[in-house]
DNA sequence: GTCGACATGTAAATTGTTACATGATTTA
DNA sequence: TAAATCATGTAACAATTTACATGTCGAC
């Protein structure tokens, strides 16, 4: 049916990179190869077909080179507004239990693109969205920690683990937003 | 070339799931779908082919029972040993930076398969990898931490974070298996 | 008897991986 | 001038998602 799918996690990370100015294709695999942010494969059989993808929705833009046959991408106003729609989605339980990466692909990004207000409202729905994972996963444990094998029971324990220091880290994340939009 | 490809980390997902026992391919689809260990999916449509695939590489063997048409899955001699060598590989940086919940899921299946000696290797790679990648990231910070966009440097630090916690669980859970393998 | 859960599968489209191919430009 | 890096792409294949299709069984 549809011709035109949504984009993907991928998509999403060439937009965001491409938010502070254009960028050639070679460039983004160079960064996708380097900074580590999540693991979005930097190969050219990932990135290029990506951006023909990203070409054919109208979210970024080519501009060729007429002399040396590089071409640079960059952001449509589509393509601008494809990605603060991203950024602004309310949290869902499943994005923090199954997609945290990507959630903080959405964090990384928002800095002079979301106004002060939307990212506090992610932080403050990443903390209860979380809470909500951990005391799920603490219910759980109780229950069952005591017949679970050793082994499951401490992969379900770094779990919990895990969850834990992504809310300590939300919470310190508020806390810095809120400073840096209040006195910056 | 090869028409037998190694298995995927969702194919190693159900080998894991069939240690104790055979399964149908429903059941597995379930526990997919509820225990949220990691983050596999649980379609037919993933469940059904991935099955025809271990089957394919002679890793399973399905048993139909003649009345109902239910069958069910059990490892083979090579799924079991496919297993086993796929829990004892060494673990690479790389493991550890991009694939770590793959690791955790090695982990949590070692019970009762690995012996105590390779248990604790386990655990001893994985914490001296997460220092080397602990100590990357720092190096890293501490130098550009300064001229980062606020949103950068916070989502840097939740991976740091991430992985010190992970670090600290290491730690932890070596103290615990050194303890059940020889007082237990 | 019908609703929901059990149960197994396929087909099409999309995505991603691996490997190949090509050529320009820079650097030792 | 040879090697490394810059730079862009394609082709074949493998894997996953989504949606469809079908049928059984037990409960109410």
């Amino acid at each position: 049916m549809a011709h035109v799918s949504k984009p993907t996690t991928l998509d999403y990370a060439i937009l965001g990179l491409l938010k502070d100015g254009p960028l050639s294709g070679y460039r983004i695999r160079k960064i996708f190869e380097t900074s580590a942010m999540g693991n979005y494969s930097s190969s050219p059989g990932t990135i290029y077909p990506a951006l023909k993808r990203l070409e054919r929705l109208a979210l970024v833009s080519k501009e060729n080179n007429e002399e040396n046959k590089k071409s640079q991408f960059s952001l449509t106003a589509a393509g601008k507004q494809a990605l603060i729609d991203w950024m602004r989605q309310d949290i869902s339980t499943e994005d923090v239990s199954k997609k945290l990466s990507e959630l903080m692909l959405r964090f990384a990004f928002q800095g002079g693109y979301l106004n002060g207000e939307d990212q506090l409202r992610f932080l403050e729905q990443m903390i209860s969205q979380l809470k909500l994972v951990i005391s799920g996963m603490e219910a759980f444990y109780d229950k069952r920690a005591e017949t679970m094998p050793i082994h499951g029971r401490l992969a379900f324990e770094s779990g919990i683990q895990t969850y834990q220091c992504q809310l300590d880290w939300a919470k310190n994340a508020l806390k810095e937003i809120k400073n840096t939009n209040t006195d910056g």
